[in-house]
DNA sequence: ACCCTTGCCGAAACCGGTTTCGGAATCGAT
DNA sequence: ATCGATTCCGAAACCGGTTTCGGCAAGGGT
């Protein structure tokens, strides 16, 4: 009554039509219900201590109220906000680009079909990561976070298990593969399968001498893509001495001059996959340049699946990732570990589906003859 | 005495190792300055009841005992969580794409330079958008709203306005302009300014047939754009017919088509400024098709500053904009508007800048020569 | 008939803050 | 010396939830 009273206070005070929209709180529907608030809350989240006709009950009215706990108040007590956390690296030279909106929408229609929401921040350096994430612990804005772009060895990893905070890894880390003994959470894509099939995707085009271009050696894919390139090659028989495999390509610049590299050699490949599509994206600067036509005389495939491939000419192939997919599992995984599961069985894996385009096919020119029209390329500039 | 106790009962539970670094909070501020945390509260935040004195001593100590009041725990009783809302629209054809990156990182870090936070969310359609900017709003998620990609008539904006929630628009809306009467905070760049530049840019080279290609005509930015356009034909003394304007290109596709429409005029243009990179991208399909060159035949001028322009072949000369900048400016003005400043006097404007590159120069062929080729092109395919 | 569980809920403390209210000093003025 | 106005802070209620504790009533066993 006394409260209902003060709900007809409020609204009216001005005027009917700015009615404050006045919360209905758990004392409301407590009152409605003629239990207690106490009562009301441990039906709200199943206490055994409740019947179960009461617990009905209380859903119901609450249903029929509109009723929805605020987080914040919550969190007071149980510390939990429902919250995760994901934390920009800004420093980053080989921007996250268009992953990021997806990805965002994943993670955040996933977040919010469970009530919980995405708070972002952002950090400058590793340092400032670390500051950052402490920060955001602290003062409880995240119930866990979300690591992408995970590196090798990771020292966001180191800060939150110190902190006993719950995280879950976008790509697998050094140890997340067979040490069962860290049991972190990941979702990662099989990057090792995927380069596995380019090279015997080229391998069946008539390819024998496929180069490779691996990406930032502090990243664990860089790794796992690489061993799966060398896997395929020796499975399809193929040789592949170091020369054949470049690394530390992420940027434009640094894709195209280790193309270069790889199209200078004696015996130059007839093919070459490129850790990420950004480096491959340095091709359609090198090869031109040489001389030599993408496609046909070298057949190159990419992998991430960025807009800026199917404007190049040709158009790069190239293997996408579903980052929105990989959002939401993300988020998913994560917002079971914050409520109580092992994070050493929270683990899925996907796979990048290939887009066949333009830059890659049967080799119509041999090593030596790419080998001769480099070297002509080089003597007359 | 006794809270100290419980302190160091928490810390030594298990051993010296695990502390589970109590939190400092009001009560242990208060124990230590010999206050209650009523009056370190009103210290805390500067009420003027609380001498000057103890303010001082208060801080100080907070300072020195590292305490960081709980956000969550204060909107309790304020309802003010001291955190910024996105909603990402994720329906749209045309993507944020890489401005987010850039956009989120302005943001965030102006955002918690003010101690603030960023809380994403997305919704799929336009009553979706409805529904999740209320439910964030009735649960208290954010305290105001960035809309970015304003449209001419935001509905966001009159759901907001209802809710009397305050926001700040990335782009000005129909009526931000002149009208006064709707106090509406903003921050945009000079689209308008821009174009007429581009026309300057184009006439000065010795263009005199200049086509323009608009972006989707539900954008304000479109509309201001294509003042622009005008403006500086008219300032240039430029004929333009209706028939050398294209609207509603957003996509590449949609470019693309209008590229062809225009180049198919019985007097072409010699150059075309695209209010969107996307849709300049269509030209790179449209204009070798028919036998053009871009850069020469045709001049091709974009604006956004999209990574993928500065791939393609010839690059993109376009306006960028500085999208980081942004997201701080629109941090920086809804703090300020949700701390009770003025929203008609939280506005700001800034310019995009040009980066010159190859995709236009001075006209080597006349409308006249443009119409024969692609007659011919037409012909013979 | 008595005691001991067990099921179920009310009462009240609690979480970490904010805000209202009132009263004890201090002060200047009469 | 008295008085009213200020200054400044303590006490306590409050915000919207959660959690502990204890007690009442029903049920089962002897």
């Amino acid at each position: 009554m006394s409260r209902e009273d003060k709900k007809l206070d409020a609204s009216d005070q001005i005027t009917g039509t700015r009615q404050p929209k006045a919360r209905v709180t758990i004392s409301h529907l407590a009152d409605a219900l003629g239990l207690t608030k106490g009562t009301v809350s441990r039906a709200m989240n199943g206490y055994p201590d409740i019947s179960d006709q009461t617990q009905q009950r209380v859903r119901r009215q609450a249903e029929k109220m509109g009723y929805r706990p605020l987080t914040h108040a919550q969190a007071i007590r149980t510390g939990r906000v429902r919250a995760l956390g994901l934390v920009l690296q800004i420093d980053e030279h080989d921007a996250h680009g268009p992953f990021l909106t997806d990805f965002l929408a994943g993670v955040t229609t996933a977040a919010s079909h469970e009530g919980w929401t995405l708070s972002v921040a952002s950090a400058q350096s590793d340092s400032d990561m670390r500051d950052v994430l402490e920060r955001l612990v602290a003062e409880q804005k995240a119930d866990g976070f979300i690591l992408q772009r995970t590196r090798r060895e990771d020292p966001r990893i180191r800060t939150l298990s110190e902190l006993a905070v719950p995280f879950v890894l976008y790509g697998r880390t050094r140890f997340g593969v067979d040490e069962a003994t860290l049991p972190y959470s990941w979702y990662d894509i099989t990057g090792e399968e995927t380069m596995r099939l380019a090279v015997h995707r080229l391998f069946s085009m008539g390819h024998t001498r496929i180069g490779f271009v691996a990406g930032g050696e502090e990243y664990n894919y860089t790794h796992l893509r690489r061993e799966g390139y060398l896997t395929g090659m020796a499975e399809c028989r193929l040789d592949v001495g170091p020369d054949l495999m470049c690394r530390n390509a992420r940027l434009v610049t640094e894709g195209a001059s280790a193309t270069r590299r790889l199209l200078s050699l004696p015996v130059p490949p007839t093919a070459i996959i490129y850790s990420v599509d950004q480096s491959a994206l340095g091709a359609y600067e090198a090869i031109p340049a040489l001389g030599l036509e993408i496609g046909r005389d070298v057949s190159i495939i990419g992998y991430d699946g960025i807009p800026e491939g199917a404007f190049a000419q040709p158009p790069l192939t190239t293997f996408r990732v579903d980052n929105r997919k990989a959002g939401e599992a993300l988020a998913r995984l994560l917002i079971r570990q914050c409520r109580g599961e092992d994070p050493a069985t929270l683990r899925d894996l996907s796979t990048a589906r290939l887009i066949e385009r333009g830059s890659d096919g049967p080799p119509v020119s041999t090593p030596q003859e790419i080998a001769r029209r480099v070297a002509a390329a080089r003597t007359s500039s």
